[in-house]
DNA sequence: TTGTTTTATTTGTCATGACAAATATTTAAA
DNA sequence: TTTAAATATTTGTCATGACAAATAAAACAA
């Protein structure tokens, strides 16, 4: 093989979310909390600002639009979030935060960091800082590509 | 909010995996090839250990056996592949290419080429260095802590 | 040898990627 | 104003994550 798959970058970084996933996963499931990675993600841009539309939380989390609908679908049924129409114009959903968000805001919170403390043992304060900035230009090189 | 997730690695790397895959996902049906890219990952073991069984190109790729399986079935049914039961020990199913994998081997592997080069732009090679060996690092700790 | 444990694979179910087509509403153009 | 284009959201379908339970065969123990 001409060709090393395991020394590319992107192979390298699809791997690991793929075992990141499986660990948030894990750490969720052992604090029995009724929430996904994902769907937390989007409650956090809606802690950050809360009444997002649909598609501003597409938007923030990079993820397609479909599938933040049907993210927040579930959260709905899990009565962490409602829907409300917007007034002026009637086609944006905008989502709001309920009660019981609260409860699960401070255990998730944890798990994430439990999660994160995994992820940087051993690994130094200027590397994390280095590793964000490379992580930053790949970011941006793939969205310029992807319009 | 106290924490910008923005700014934490377990969140970019996870974001970054979701637009990558949907940038290779682009190359490939731009050049309409008819494979993915986690198919194509398990063929790229095969190329280079042909026979494989299905645990090994689990544990290679360290996908979930039972979502290897599933992929390996589409492999067969694409006829890249077929399946033949270990005569040693039946419990073992061993993977084998087939011809018209050749076919695919070339055009896929310039996919992967094409959107490595648009991550790595403007990207060093030391910075390259630097990254790999982080994500290594943060890939031990992960799969430490998964056992 | 028979019963138990281990190992390899399959299958079931849910969540979320991907893309495309459908719907509804607003804005812009004729 | 009526029609066409643009925008926001929903829905459909497939692929692949996650985990757990089921199946089959081999290895080990009694």
């Amino acid at each position: 093989m001409e060709y090393n798959l395991d020394n590319t970058i992107n192979h390298r970084i699809a791997t690991l979310a793929i075992l990141l996933k499986r660990q948030v996963y894990r750490i969720i499931a052992e604090n029995n909390l009724e929430i996904t990675p994902e769907q937390w993600v989007i409650m956090y841009y809606l802690w950050k600002e809360n009444g997002l539309s649909i598609g501003e939380i597409a938007a923030k989390s990079k993820k397609d639009f479909g599938n933040v609908t049907r993210i927040i679908d579930k959260l709905e049924k899990l009565e962490y979030v409602n829907k409300r129409k917007n007034d002026k114009d009637s086609r944006i959903i905008n989502i709001y935060l309920l009660p019981k968000a609260e409860d699960i805001k401070e255990p998730i919170t944890k798990c994430w960091e439990k999660s994160t403390n995994i992820t940087l043992k051993g690994i130094s304060d200027s590397e994390q800082e280095i590793l964000l900035n490379i992580l930053n230009k790949i970011e941006n090189n793939i969205l310029e590509n992807l319009e």
